[in-house]
DNA sequence: CTTTGCGCTAACAATCTTGTTAAATAAAAT
DNA sequence: ATTTTATTTAACAAGATTGTTAGCGCAAAG
């Protein structure tokens, strides 16, 4: 088994890289990152930082797998739960989403700008995960389906469904600066607004589904 | 009046600078613009942009008191049409809002990556918008709260409502790559898409509003 | 004990990037 | 026609940024 980065032992002169990389390729950007600063926050003479990644790209690409993998642990939790009642399955998806990103606050805008704006990056990343998402979109097409022949839901696309629910649930998280000028500082990362944000788009959604 | 760069004239050097400036800078954030490559794309000296713009950042400057002057007549638009009817108001928000960001495809991630998620760039776009934005939001509330009173809309914060409408408009645009890959090539963009996020939207909105 | 390999450091180097400057040219004013 | 001002160019320069390399020390293997 490969070793983890969070254990109890001090980390080894490796996973200080990766950590101060993660810091700075998410504050930043690839372009706005410097392996300098990496080096330095990471308290390494940066040249170690060639030594073990060789180059920024290939360190870049090393965070990008390690985000890509938790993209798709909660892709297989979103799965794990698909045998609920549809209007269950839903508000777990929306709670299990937000609570994720509640816990990657930085993720989101990482993601859209370095991954979801750029083409080649996407089609790396889609590779790790395209096995996961067609079942899942066609199984959730099959259970609308299925509650529209029982009138208990209105015949919607559950592509536009999930893009809905992602618009919903991540701009407010990207946009955290403009979103804290408006309702005032620190707002958004606060536990009540993730909770508040939470209701308010299973609220939107369920909407959305009824007949 | 100021010398407006769309006319028949053969652009001078100022414009085809800041045509290229945009370009680049929207397509690589500020980080990873570089000015020789603007210079080159303008065709002229890379001292040039030095001579007219001392500094990049004076350049990016220019380039975001442009978008923000773009903003702002949006926001003088909606604030126009707000003597429509409640459900009326929020159908032409929608579409106005989406029309202009097909009409600047590049707008919605350039803002979020280089001003909503930077506060100091954020501080300095407020202050120019800052005047249209509250009364709009309290207009809209008092609209909103008329409406409950006569049991035509359901209780809701305009703010949220704002948000939302947001989310759903922009995310999609935002994350063009991504949709694509999902939705088949250049999907994003065309004028199907265009208006069916403005249905899709409209009527998430307004299932949204219904008591 | 010696040797091998790994982690590490310090110094160097190539290229990129932004910005300057002195001088040439063109345009405008007097 | 002459002076003044604005525009342009080419060359230069400082510093940043990524990446390399030769060699040191140390621990483990032989």
């Amino acid at each position: 088994m490969e070793e983890t980065v969070s254990n109890n032992n001090p980390p080894d002169t490796e996973s200080r890289i990766l950590i101060a990389a993660e810091q700075e390729f998410m504050a930043k950007g690839y372009a706005g990152a410097r392996t300098t600063s990496i080096a330095e926050a990471a308290g390494v003479t940066h040249a170690m930082l060639h030594y073990y990644f060789r180059t920024k790209d290939k360190l870049f690409e090393r965070i990008i797998a390690e985000k890509t993998a938790l993209l798709k642990e909660l892709m297989l939790g979103s799965i794990d739960s698909s045998d609920l009642p549809l209007d269950t399955l839903i508000t777990t998806l929306i709670s299990r989403h937000i609570d994720f990103i509640a816990a990657n606050p930085g993720l989101p805008r990482f993601m859209v700008v370095e991954v979801f704006g750029n083409s080649e990056r996407l089609a790396v990343m889609r590779n790790q995960l395209i096995n996961y998402a067609p079942g899942f979109i066609a199984d959730l097409q099959r259970r609308i389906d299925e509650d529209v022949k029982r009138g208990l839901c209105r015949k919607v696309d559950a592509v536009m469904l999930l893009i809905d629910i992602v618009s919903l649930n991540l701009f407010s998280f990207m946009s955290a600066p403009l979103f804290n000028a408006i309702l005032g500082a620190d707002f958004v990362g606060s536990p009540e607004f993730v909770e508040l944000r939470k209701k308010e788009n299973i609220e939107t959604i369920m909407r959305k589904l009824k007949p």
